[in-house]
RNA sequence: GGCGACGUGGCCAAGUGGUUAAGGCAGGGGUCUGCAAAACCCCGAUCGCCGGUUCGAAUCCGGCCGUCGCCUCCA
């Protein structure tokens, strides 16, 4: 079995075969920097991510490029609302991004292009286009001759006609037909605004990412991810543009799309846009409980948000690290450790097997979860040793691979001497079967957020949420 | 209205033609424990509804019901 990913050009599950192995071209769109990510965007990126270390765990050598929409309408309109410039709005939300990055334990981009900083190779492209006669002038504005490229559609499998007739109201007359999309907005008055061949302006949304792909991954690139809403119009539009630019196809091989988040229950929601930021998410949880619940459902699917999916997660969380506490015993040999040696090999396997199958995390999960049990079990029955951390190796293995990190939870190191003392206290009173007060400091402790658990070797403890 | 997706135990969620339908959370019963906790063991679904194809379907086809996304510069 090799890697098979679902494509939605061609809406079929395929084997995944890069142009030029073992390199690896992917492009995802990143957001448009007007307002505090949310957690969709880290959606997104969590999937990609788990992409690109799938492929590199597989051998591949991944250029990732992720782009940020830096100038467009709606950075122009929160801008003059706030009383900012529009460029330094955009600069913060990005700063903000990189910090998402570090605590989402996403792996950086290789190039982080952005439209302000592309302008050159935009204005070179839509020049192109208009060569081509894939684009015309208006008023200082260009758009891009839909009629003209003839696959227009052939991602989002809709044709012209049908396009045509569900056409929203406030159509431009100016335009030849109403489906032409602007790749050049001449500026209006106090907006950001570059000179081009067609008077002072800025680019469309769309043209950006099919220069921006041109200029740092070439004409043809192997991965396009985005969500499931970019594919109309933003990504059919894209391929327009690229398409007609080279001339050649396809200009992305594969085309990988998420599912949305959707927020269930209700009382997320905020008056207006019903959004949770990445912010808001980590002020409270951290980055692998909220990479977990990505990781529980398949990507491409919807995916339920609510307070009872975080809490599972959270749960879920302290089973994974549970397995990675020490052993008990020291048995090697014998059929407990033999057991445990197979069910690795096996969860291994299995792994593969499930993230070969358009990196199914979901069932790639359960393997791991079943390693869990391998290794508790194997530690119940007093294995040790080598076969012991190699299980636990295992389980790094995988579950880094999906980009989880597992760490133990942080823990003030001012406050372990003093926990430290009062286990060492309470081990006291239990030798003098004081269980009374005994219990009443684990209680008090566990008020506290610390955990007590007495075993044969003595009290551990541990953060609980 | 058009295009598309989904509907699996209390909740979340894999499985997509054929052994006992993964796994997580919650719940019940045990083992362990001074009592707990953690861990381990056991218990629970015939797969939205109807019809069809097939020796055989949760898995393929049709219809219905329901939920959702896109079609409006949102990941």
């Amino acid at each position: 079995m090799s890697l098979h990913v679902y494509n939605t050009l061609s809406k079929r599950l395929e084997p995944f075969e890069p142009l030029d192995p073992p390199w690896v071209k992917m492009y995802v769109c990143g957001p448009t920097v007007y307002d505090k990510a949310h957690i969709g965007h880290a959606m997104s990126a969590i999937v990609f991510d788990v992409v690109r270390r799938y492929l590199e765990y597989r051998g591949y050598r991944v250029v990732h490029v992720m782009n940020f929409t830096d100038v467009d309408d709606k950075i122009i309109n929160r801008a003059n609302e706030l009383g900012v410039d529009p460029l330094d709005l955009a600069q913060k939300y990005i700063r903000e991004w990189f910090e998402h990055v570090h605590a989402l334990n996403l792996l950086p981009a290789h190039y982080y292009p952005r439209v302000t900083l592309t302008i050159p190779q935009i204005i070179h492209m839509v020049q192109t286009l208009l060569d081509k006669g894939y684009a015309y002038v208006v008023d200082g504005d260009v758009y891009y001759r839909v009629r003209k490229f003839k696959g227009y559609g052939k991602l989002s499998g809709r044709n012209l006609d049908e396009l045509r007739a569900g056409a929203r109201v406030e159509v431009d007359e100016r335009k030849e037909d109403p489906l032409d999309f602007a790749l050049w907005k001449a500026a209006k008055p106090g907006e950001p605004a570059w000179d081009s061949p067609w008077g002072p302006g800025r680019p469309g949304w769309h043209i950006e990412c099919s220069a921006m792909n041109h200029y740092f991954l070439g004409d043809q690139i192997d991965i396009h991810g985005g969500g499931t809403d970019l594919i109309f119009p933003h990504h059919e539009n894209e391929i327009a543009q690229s398409e007609a630019y080279t001339g050649k196809e396809p200009f992305a091989k594969y085309w990988l799309h998420n599912g949305m988040l959707q927020l269930r229950g209700e009382k997320m929601s905020k008056s207006l846009g019903n959004l949770v930021t990445i912010d808001e998410f980590l002020a409270e949880h951290e980055g692998d409980v909220f990479r977990l619940i990505v990781l529980s459902s398949h990507y491409r699917k919807p995916l339920g948000y609510d307070d009872e999916v975080v809490a599972d997660a959270e749960k879920a969380l302290q089973r994974l690290r549970g397995a990675l506490r020490p052993p008990v015993g020291e048995e090697e040999e014998g059929d407990a450790a033999a057991r445990l040696r197979e069910r690795t090999a096996h969860a291994r396997e299995q792994f593969l097997a499930a993230m070969d199958d358009d990196f199914n995390t979901a069932g790639a999960l359960g393997h791991i979860f079943t390693l869990v049990r391998a290794i508790n079990t194997a530690r119940d029955a007093g294995v040790g040793g080598s076969p012991f951390a190699q299980a636990q190796a295992t389980l790094l293995e995988l579950t880094h691979t999906l980009g989880l990190e597992l760490r133990p939870e942080a823990v003030a190191a001012d406050v372990v001497p003093f926990i430290d003392h009062l286990i060492e206290i309470r081990s006291e009173l239990r030798k003098q079967k004081q269980w009374a007060l005994a219990d009443r400091i684990r209680d008090r402790l566990a008020q506290l957020g610390v955990a007590l658990e007495d075993t044969p070797q003595g009290t551990t403890w541990r953060w609980q949420r």
